[in-house]
RNA sequence: GGACAGGUGGCCGAGUGGUUAAAGGCAGCAGACUGUAAAUCUGCCCGGGUUUCCGUACGCUGGUUCGAAUCCAGCCCUGUCCA
């Protein structure tokens, strides 16, 4: 199995692509796996950069696009879903190509997550319900160590926490003990990172974003913004579409949605840059050149190799 | 030409005599990261010195004062209005 990581706008999906095709070129059958987050959602097929019919150049492609926005897709699901492409995969016998930016979710398939049980719905909707600092407040009554680990402004982390305590009596502390569900000792990887420079990134994020804008981005976070669904579901908090929905309500011009949105697009990267910089195995390649055609060619062949000769 | 308003650190924007290297926001940089992760959070952010040290700084010049971004004078520039 391949696995391309790096930030938005790298190159990796044509990359996945150049690769798939290349073993294909060698009778290896092969299809690209999606491991970013934002990509699975059908509503976003614009602002989400995902692949159009002729990227993806006749390469099977999976996990793209298949999620309704309405969903609340994780990393745990995310996870089953790669590793069920995975397996039929193996059997008949193609190469799984994973691309992504989504360092959790790749992180997860890998090397598993707590097997902690499905949250209470009453119980989550209680936690989220809560402003940041009561809820801190009670996660240090239900779980002190949490509570001092945690950050009292992460929102996100401490209505986990606080969520997983009231809901399953255990701390997230001990269901963090185990973890289930990685493949990676199952799986034969060929890992590459991309940490292209970061001014050649900034620039092709901004061109992006405006070529979004000008094929109908706005066109297609008014579409998502009509359903009414819940602004916490990640879809709806997806770059350009909160900028998008400020334009929308006549607070910024357009001109300024797109800046705002190529800003978050900016601070996004960066976070990847960082995830991947530090997080993935120190052994992983990594390759800090900027793509063009003649280094993905290149690159494609280098891991079809490495790919093939185990 | 005249009348007002205003010129603050990369940008926006507080601050009207000392405790101000100057609130806050943005952008930027660095970092964290186990089920919302395109999320959430932390630190740095005038220059140098890698703990409360030095230098430079609030349009310019000069003045008042023990002490000024804050008061005074002149000048330059910007915006609005009247000509």
């Amino acid at each position: 199995m391949a696995l391309i990581a790096g930030p938005t706008a790298s190159g990796k999906s044509a990359l996945a692509v150049a690769l798939a095709k290349s073993l294909c070129g060698t009778g290896t059958g092969a299809l690209v796996v999606n491991a970013d987050a934002s990509q699975v959602y059908a509503d976003l097929r614009i602002l989400s950069a995902r692949p159009t019919d002729d990227e993806m150049e006749g390469v099977p492609h999976r996990l793209f696009g298949h999620i309704d926005a309405a969903e609340a897709h994780n990393a745990a699901r995310w996870s089953d879903e790669a590793r069920g492409v995975i397996a039929e995969a193996r059997i008949t016998g193609q190469v799984p190509v994973l691309v992504g930016g989504t360092g959790l979710y790749l992180r997860t398939l890998l090397y598993g997550i707590a097997p902690v049980p499905e949250i209470d719905p009453a119980i989550r909707a209680a936690v989220r319900a809560l402003p940041v600092p009561e809820a801190h407040a009670e996660l240090a009554k239900a779980d002190p160590d949490a509570a001092a680990r945690l950050a009292p402004a992460d929102a996100t982390r401490v209505a986990r926490a606080l969520e997983v305590v009231r809901s399953t009596g255990r701390t997230l502390g001990q269901w963090q003990q185990q973890r289930e569900g990685g493949i990676a000792d199952d799986i034969a990887l060929t890992p590459l990172i991309l940490l292209p420079p970061r001014d050649w990134l900034r620039d092709r994020c901004d061109r992006r974003l405006a070529r979004m804008f000008d094929q109908g981005a706005v066109e297609e976070a008014e579409t998502l913004l009509a359903r009414r669904l819940d602004p916490d579901l990640s879809a709806m908090r997806a770059i350009g579409v909160p900028q998008i929905a400020s334009h929308l309500r006549g607070e910024i011009d357009r001109k300024e949605a797109l800046e705002r949105a190529q800003a978050a697009t900016r601070q996004y990267a960066k976070r990847q840059f960082t995830w991947f910089r530090h997080q993935p195995p120190a052994d992983w390649l990594r390759h800090e050149e900027s793509l063009n055609n003649d280094s993905v060619g290149n690159l494609a062949i280098i891991l079809r190799d490495k790919l093939l000769t185990g």
